[in-house]
DNA sequence: TGCTTCCCTTATCATTTGGTAAGAAGGCAC
DNA sequence: GTGCCTTCTTACCAAATGATAAGGGAAGCA
């Protein structure tokens, strides 16, 4: 059931990108998915006029438009790489070849981002900004030290200015 | 792709349960899952000390543990309903003899709610709580005609007072 | 070098929200 | 009926957050 990720990079092909450099985007119909080898990656949703950080990947992870993926249809957000990074590419093509790895895929990597997100919603409708704070600083530390915090207060739901209180009322 | 509602419902029978009623106990593994002809179905997380509304289905939803049906795990929530409800019971093992059609199965139900926590993510990230009820009052007016508002109000990470307040504001 | 741009912080004030307490209205059991 | 329980509201105060403005520092570029 889990997913075989050497087959996974075999099939692939190692690729670097500058930091910024966009992956994905919006409404895109994404034929490509990619592994991070070193980097960050972050979603970004266009919210009327805001800029919105859904999410990160890093080291590890797959990069990808999930609702594009699934064949749901075009991407709905924007990818983009916030240090220069090291990846793995991966044309979706290559996977669909076989067809029960094809499937095994898309259930992991929708699974993958189905608990994330529960996880994720539940720490916003119970904890307050310093809470949620303090979950990302117990579970994703990395984050805070790579990532521009502006980015980190989106992602957190925050204004800068909110997170900057928040952090130095606990430091 | 789409999944065949009507075959669905042939293989499961018509069940009848009571208000309070609990279809699903946090930590089950389950075997079965409802479509639900009549009523409103709540899905409860357990958190620390406070109980999470985290999601409503109504009328024409399929309701069960997506994380359990995906055989990842124990349900990680209670499901009860709200009303007197009239389901169809479906046994999983009956959907599991056509391997093609399960398949089919999940991958319908966990898109399903990716879509839906994907969109109640950003409402969080983006909205404060007058502007997550006047979205639930946009999207979803019945709930708020037949679901008691406290449980509204944790739906929208809310006390029920803050609730009550926002809807006296604006009427 | 000097300049701009980006990133972050701090301060102030208005608004939103939570916590606590209290009370009203309705349903239900006895 | 009486009494209990649930649900909902209102009021008050403290805390959290947003909006706006301002400034400093670091990085990048001509």
């Amino acid at each position: 059931m889990n997913l075989d990720i050497p087959k996974l990079k075999s099939i692939g092909k190692r690729v670097s990108y500058p930091k910024n450099f966009q992956l994905v985007q919006k409404g895109e119909r994404c034929q490509k998915c990619w592994i991070i080898e070193k980097g960050i990656a972050r979603y970004m949703y266009l919210q009327e006029e805001q800029e919105l950080t859904g999410w990160f990947d890093l080291e590890g992870d797959i990069v990808g438009s999930v609702y594009s993926l699934l064949g749901l249809g075009g991407a709905r957000e924007k990818i983009q790489l916030v240090e220069d990074a090291e990846l793995i590419e991966i044309q979706l093509v290559d996977i669909q070849k076989d067809d029960a790895y094809f499937q095994n895929f898309k259930m992991n990597v929708m699974s993958h981002y189905f608990i994330e997100m529960e996880n994720r919603l539940k720490l916003f409708q119970s904890l307050d900004g310093k809470g949620r704070y303090l979950y990302l600083l117990e579970n994703k530390p990395q984050l805070l030290q790579r990532v521009p915090l502006h980015m980190i207060a989106s992602f957190l739901g925050l204004t800068p200015e909110s997170l900057s209180r928040i952090r130095s009322a606990i430091s």
